[in-house]
DNA sequence: TTGTTCAATATGCGAATACGTATGAATGTG
DNA sequence: CACATTCATACGTATTCGCATATTGAACAA
């Protein structure tokens, strides 16, 4: 495997959380980005270190969009993003950053 | 390579400027990570589709915190990202989601 | 309960590629 | 030129990725 797994499982783990709420199968989300089922399975198991190309996609297609936010602005955004989330159908913000705890 | 590397130019190029921007060789980047000059190399000119830990440890130890953002929330964060980088020193923040045009 | 069937997810294996080590090219400074 | 610094490339190994297949789990029938 690619190297610290920690640090994406958190990823993987909202990843997953944003497929089931939006009621995706890992065949129907791989279909809307071009990846087999299996490595939608391994990427969400943390089985494999993901590529950025991939990621993207994933994100994408799930209505998210990667954003790399200066570490002083954080909060600012997470608050942002907290408020936010209040019209859309059946809440559909995740925050994906959040700390491993 | 991966797949579609259009997609991840963009943050490619903008890691660079991060990096160029606080005065950091490829080397001393690589040192923070764990990574050899060579793979930063090959990572921000695009020949390898970097994997997620990798670009999570680079973007840290640049002082970017990648968060997912819902696509409707997208232009609100944007724009707080754009006022709140007045006050820092050297402008401290990039968008890594803007289009590849 | 046991068995069947189907949807969803996981795994083995070969081919493709990312990664690490070592080295080379390019540029600058004395 | 000698030396230093920064970035790029070759090659071997480790890992990812796609295809095919297996496993799991839920719902239903007898």
């Amino acid at each position: 495997m690619g190297r610290s797994p920690a640090a994406r499982t958190v990823w993987l783990r909202a990843l997953k959380e944003a497929r089931v709420a939006r009621g995706l199968s890992q065949a129907e989300l791989g279909a809307m980005v071009g990846l087999p089922q299996s490595h939608i399975s391994r990427i969400e198991s943390g089985a494999v270190d993901v590529g950025i190309s991939a990621l993207l996609e994933i994100c994408r297609s799930l209505g998210l969009e990667p954003i790399a936010v200066p570490a002083s602005l954080v909060p600012a955004v997470r608050s942002l993003l907290r408020a936010g989330s209040h019209d859309g159908p059946a809440r559909p913000a995740y925050a994906l950053d959040e700390d491993d705890g």
